[in-house]
DNA sequence: AGCTCATGGCGAG
DNA sequence: TCGCCCTGAGCTG
């Protein structure tokens, strides 16, 4: 379960394993064999992510285009390999690693051009060293939609999801609900600022930590965070729980089709 | 065994 | 805005 932070880690992680060296493509599943049989065997010669698109770039050229979506799942281990369920819609399989792809949204064999279109309808990536703020300012200082589904539009911003949209917008004290043409310009700036630091942690942690050094557990003698997602943060699925900086208690609404959730005193409209 | 929920996104209406 | 697609964990009986 993906934001952007996890796809850029994989990126690597994907170059790591098996970058430059020829990788053995099935899909034990079946619903990607045609594209596994044209990649099997090519050298893998780059990865590459952008917002919560996975590329993987092979000889030919080619490109297996990966989104994961909600429930999708990427796992490594090392060879020998064992006997694959039938829930594997591609494993690839190099000296001594392996990775298995489960319950993407989109797992396909695309052309460069193919490529390109995509990086085009997507907005800037805070993880994208160039993406320029200003195309995401542009679309947010001109719209009457509301700040936080904004920044889970990936035409907007690419690579946010329901944790870091939350939690930024405490950090900044932002209500969700304002428009984003009433967000400032040196908000949206150290908002955008803020999370590449988070997201670039997150790829480096591999989990989502927002919490500032003064506010950690440690620091103001309360039990750590148990939950499945790992991480330590100020509101995501903190629903009537007080918050770590004033004691309100959390609160939490649909917005989008997601939940939603804020400190409505640290967050004034 | 069946339900609900989860860090997404698409197309129909 | 709604329904639908993808999977698995954690409940409930």
């Amino acid at each position: 379960m993906p934001e952007g932070h996890t796809i850029h880690r994989l990126a690597a992680d994907h170059y790591e394993r098996f970058g430059g060296r020829p990788v053995r493509a099935s899909s034990p599943q079946g619903k990607f064999s045609d594209g596994a049989a044209l990649i099997d065997a090519r050298p893998m010669t780059s990865t590459e992510a952008h917002g919560k698109h996975l590329f993987l770039g092979f000889d030919g050229p080619a490109w297996i285009h990966i989104h994961l979506g909600l429930f999708g799942k990427l796992g490594f281990g090392t060879t020998p390999a064992p006997p694959s369920t039938d829930t594997v819609r591609l494993r690839l399989l190099g000296e001594s690693d392996y990775a298995d792809l489960r319950g993407p949204t989109t797992c396909a064999l695309i052309t460069d051009a193919e490529k390109q279109a995509i990086h085009a309808r997507l907005g800037p990536d805070p993880l994208r060293p160039g993406d320029d703020p200003d195309k995401a300012w542009h679309r947010i200082s001109r719209s009457r939609t509301t700040i936080a589904a904004l920044l889970m539009d990936q035409k907007v911003v690419a690579g946010v999801g329901n944790v870091y949209r939350a939690e930024v917008l405490f950090r900044h004290g932002i209500d969700p609900y304002r428009a984003g043409k009433d967000v400032t310009r040196a908000e949206w700036d150290a908002m955008w600022a803020d999370l590449a630091a988070l997201m670039r942690e997150g790829v480096r942690h591999n989990r989502i930590d927002t919490v500032r050094p003064e506010h950690t557990p440690e620091a103001m003698n309360r039990a750590p965070r148990v939950d499945d997602h790992g991480g330590e943060v100020y509101v995501y699925r903190r629903a009537s729980m007080p918050c770590h900086l004033c004691g309100t208690e959390i609160r939490t609404a649909p917005l989008a089709a997601r939940n939603l959730f804020w400190c409505p005193t640290c967050q004034k409209p």
